[in-house]
DNA sequence: CGGTGGCTGTGCGTGTTCTCATCGTCGCCG
DNA sequence: CGGCGACGATGAGAACACGCACAGCCACCG
């Protein structure tokens, strides 16, 4: 099931109309933390372990509709928690975290039931979609929800990962996907440049601030070029987006 | 009877509605912990098995639609397990899983009738694939479901392993036919590299991921070749296929 | 042995990301 | 009202990663 907030943001929930609930877990705290707040701001109910055992304990009782993992826990394997945690939770769909240059390795088969993975470092925004999408397949919430982003004129698909504007198609790189996403997910919303650096570009991101006005730049391009615009600058705010209407 | 998913998958169900059910057994429990998992994912109820025992306990009150069975079980010899089995559950269909060089001549008589064999290791498309089959011809699901699979102007039929765009015949070896028809069960999906490893080779597969362009890339020859493509990259994400049409 | 199918390794072209620098513009304040 | 300073937009191009082709190897099979 779907709701629109206030804001109007779109929020998933279990079919009885309760908030869904995630398990975190991860040994450093500074990640369990950031992604504690950032899920807890789609709504959703978190609880986090920092090792394999605490991760079996708080399952049984929290009985969450999505995990997820970190790979490199220091009490036991990855594989190990997995398999204890499906004797506790068959159906739950995990989203595993791995270690950049330790994919390929131990990944193999683990995409397969349907579960996911994200290398380290991630951005919020990425682990955001990809537990919407494994919440959304698992059938915790509601099917009927859908996969496309709808504003104004503008459609942006995130299975299929196409855009369009107007019934035309619109190409973009995976940054400019990622950008667009997030504005779209918070439509008639200013988001500050911090925030979006925060959302859309990995947490380790070092680099200048001012790629986020050269990415709105390149989607102004693709997205408003010629047309009434819908990408908005709040001076000495951010950005936001609104359908070209209103 | 079949229904189709709001992701646009097509599901097997029994004639009642409920869910599919499928019994796992082997001894390695990475084995029929990627199993459950792959097949849990098709929507099917899954109940597993470590050895002959408990096989036949688990078959007398779980009464699966199909059996997953290991020819290689500790406690007891495949075709003793298989006998016992028979006595539970007179016509259920059984999947066999057996050694490369085990001898397939005992096998084969075995499959006489109406089951099948995969043997180790097996790609999990591959798997499901033969389940589905045996499924669907068991009766256990609706008889009318077919086998064919349709995007666009091109077909792919499970039964007969036939290919063809606009009518046209199309040979494919069996890896292409395999990722083809991946490809085919997800229209419109993005599916990553690492999700089309994870399904169409087998789970011990320690290569590269760039087999996986190169596969790609020959079923592009074969499948778009001076026609509108229908096979689609998504730098960055993965692959997708989808009417040309669109 | 020739043929087919499956796969590895490498190298190239190009798309993509990001930095740096410059130019434009908005708004505040004198 | 005009000018200045801060902020934002955009162009150019360097560095990098990704996807893809090509060539060759091995295994299997008639």
């Amino acid at each position: 099931m779907t709701t629109t907030s206030p804001q109007g943001r779109t929020e998933l929930l279990r079919p009885d109309g309760s908030p869904v609930r995630v398990l975190v877990v991860d040994d450093e705290l500074s990640i369990t933390e950031l992604l504690s707040m950032a899920l807890r701001y789609e709504g959703w109910q978190i609880r986090s372990a920092g090792d394999g055992t605490g991760a079996i304990q708080t399952a049984r009782d929290f009985r969450p509709d999505a995990v997820v993992l970190d790979m490199m826990l220091p009490d036991m394997d990855g594989l190990t928690v997995l398999g204890r945690l499906r004797r506790e939770l068959p159906d739950v769909p995990v989203l595993f975290l791995t270690a950049k240059d330790a994919v390929e390795d131990r990944i193999a088969g683990l995409t397969a039931g349907g579960d996911d993975y994200v290398t380290k470092p991630f951005s919020l925004e990425e682990v955001v979609a990809r537990l919407r999408g494994l919440i959304r397949r698992s059938g915790a919430a509601d099917r009927r929800s859908d996969s496309v982003l709808v504003v104004g004129d503008l459609t942006l698909d995130e299975d299929s990962h196409e855009v369009s504007r107007a019934g035309e198609h619109i190409h973009l790189t995976a940054t400019e996907f990622e950008l667009l996403r997030f504005l779209m997910r918070n439509p008639r919303r200013v988001l500050s440049k911090a925030q979006i650096l925060d959302r859309v570009w990995s947490y380790d991101f070092g680099g200048q601030a001012n790629v986020v006005e050269l990415y709105i730049s390149y989607l102004r391009r693709k997205i408003d070029a010629g047309r009434e615009p819908m990408i908005h600058t709040r001076r000495g705010a951010g950005y936001l987006i609104k359908p070209a209407a209103s």
